[in-house]
DNA sequence: TGTACATCAGTGAACGCGCGTTCACTGATGTAC
DNA sequence: TGTACATCAGTGAACGCGCGTTCACTGATGTAC
């Protein structure tokens, strides 16, 4: 029967919340619409009231996931050392929807790349606005940097059926990008701090 | 009707040649049985003489993949610059199999994982084998924090629809690891160069 | 070396299952008066 | 404010398609003598 507007507007939210967590843990592909709407307490059914397709619930639900972050991020080295854990490797449906999702995105649709595209950014800009030192542009690339060796490195991690060596690939890039991080006044040729 | 021995090895090693291509191109489950053998020139009926299923042809194409590298990079800079290059992102199917597959990784068998366990440990060592300074554990350590960065920006250089943003990872992840690099012999403490 | 026969790599039609999607229906919501 | 009616979010059965897999068959290969 028919529900409330504000009744549909929380269900909406509630699909989008249940497609993120099942998505980030197994792919866009292994998850159905019917299992998307079960976890959500619907019939598949009602899907078609919401979204257009399967791939239009893809598309708003990489924007979904990786819409809403804080503007900076006050304890730079802790967040880090938590994304580069075995916890989070280990728990990818409450994990960063970048390095569940970013290796899956080059099937999907204009839409949910584009979506993929402004979320990164603004991960990358936030990342940025959080280092210590440097100037714009040199921030910007650190930032680049850091981040595409932390996703690099979860990635990896997450691919192998081995426990040590995921473990070492966590460990070490934390090290590294600590290392590189120290040394981000070298980019400019000479050291300032 | 039946071929020689010889001439079913030579088709096996043309499957897993094809493949190879289709999965990094557009991933495991995108990628039919019938068009892997159609693309080895052959029909699908006979996929079952060389593969239990489909998941052994990903296990096995994972560990086909991941095989026969070289054993040093003699031009290491020049394998980086090609390997975060444009051109690279744009041609998966002829590309690391790592970064197009890693992300594709967790849904799959025990047998692939541990190939691709295999394979990047392998691939982490020729890395390390190839840097110019530090000793064996300092070496590693560097191997794998550049490796998750390149990885982790072709990944997401590939994931994103907006050009402007994918050469900005590729480009600044390649000064942040160039900086990185020649900051290494930072991680022991001192500046020695 | 030559011959007879068993083997089995490859063919292509067929099967069965699960998926995304559609549709007739229900009944509470929202609206016109 | 109350009443009558139109709307439409959600239900659950059904559809159709494509996939991985099976199977009876073919005929060249490999082997026994």
């Amino acid at each position: 029967m028919r529900v409330s507007r504000d009744q549909m507007a929380m269900n909406r939210v509630r699909i989008l919340t249940e497609a993120s967590r099942l998505f980030r843990e197994r792919g866009f592909d292994a998850v159905t619409v019917s299992e998307v709407m079960k976890a959500a307490g619907q019939t598949h059914g009602g899907f078609y009231s919401h979204f257009a397709s399967k791939d239009d619930l893809v598309a708003q639900t990489v924007a979904f996931a990786l819409d809403g972050e804080g503007e900076t991020m006050p304890d730079l080295q802790g967040w880090i050392d938590v994304y580069l854990s075995p916890l989070h490797r280990d728990h990818a449906g409450e994990g960063c929807p970048t390095a569940s999702l970013a290796g899956l995105m080059r099937q999907q649709t204009l839409e949910a790349r584009a979506a993929m595209a402004k979320g990164l950014d603004a991960q990358i800009d936030r990342l940025a606005r959080s280092l210590p030192v440097g100037n714009a542009v040199e921030r910007r690339r650190e930032a680049i940097g850091r981040w595409s060796a932390m996703v690099g490195a979860l990635v990896m991690a997450r691919a192998v059926d081995d426990p040590a060596l995921a473990d070492e690939l966590l460990t070490s890039t934390r090290a590294w990008i600590g290392a590189a991080g120290d040394a981000d006044s070298d980019i400019s040729g000479e050291t300032s701090r």
